[in-house]
DNA sequence: ATCCTTGTTTAGAATAGTTCTTGATCTAAA
DNA sequence: TTTAGATCAAGAACTATTCTAAACAAGGAT
């Protein structure tokens, strides 16, 4: 963990709700340590991501975003505010339960992606 | 329904099970129309899109691919062949059952990614 | 048939996000 | 203190995609 990653690394924590992207990551970074380049965010936030300490959030084909929840968790974008949160896994629930996948296959990770109005868009 | 069009869309057809790439339509497209350019294919590939004729399904931040099944359904990425599997929803299923939604969330559409080894890979 | 109008296609340029390359810098072990 | 290996910074390069502008096609009105 050199001193780029732990800003890097709380950097992500702090914006955890925003779902970061990378330039914003960067951006936020630079505050901390003036001297730090977008190839090293990048480069952490990937160092980062094998290591488990963060995940890496796609939707689409926009820019990545980075989230530190590290519980099984889905993504819901709101496409009238363009906010992104976090789903929880309901209580004992399997993501893979309402799909049908061929006998044999082993599953190593499932990416879901919701997206609709949230509550407060929705008018609640 | 221009010619363009038609041919796209019977491409994306044929190579259904292969889930092919807009490069890959381009491909096969140019043998059918050899005139026919990749922007073409990219604005054909959009116009079916919106128009609901085929789905749009994008792993990580790869190329994305084209999918002209239109029935809720996930996708496999086996990470040992490379190949890309439709995963049929399962009897009265709903994909977002097991995920915890805020109350007065609306939810537009789902995107499943799963990710592992195929039952050929697995070795079955 | 000819002229508009509108939407489509083509080719190439442009863009965004990300990755790569290179040399400099840091760190920890010997 | 030297050395080896990892990491960093800056900018170039890359890839998938979108944009731009001009040519084209189809259909209706004249």
């Amino acid at each position: 963990m050199t001193k780029q990653r732990r800003v890097v690394y709380d950097v992500v924590r702090e914006l955890a709700t925003d779902h970061p992207t990378a330039s914003e990551v960067y951006a936020s970074a630079k505050k901390k340590m003036s001297s730090i380049s977008l190839a090293t965010v990048y480069n952490c936030l990937e160092t980062l991501t094998h290591a488990g300490a963060v995940t890496q959030v796609n939707i689409d084909r926009e820019a990545s975003r980075f989230c530190p929840n590290l519980q099984p968790h889905a993504h819901f974008f709101c496409s009238c505010c363009d906010s992104v949160f976090d789903v929880e896994l309901r209580q004992r629930a399997d993501a893979s339960s309402p799909w049908n996948l061929p006998d044999g296959s082993r599953i190593e990770g499932i990416d879901v992606a919701m997206r609709g109005t949230c509550p407060k868009c929705s008018g609640h």
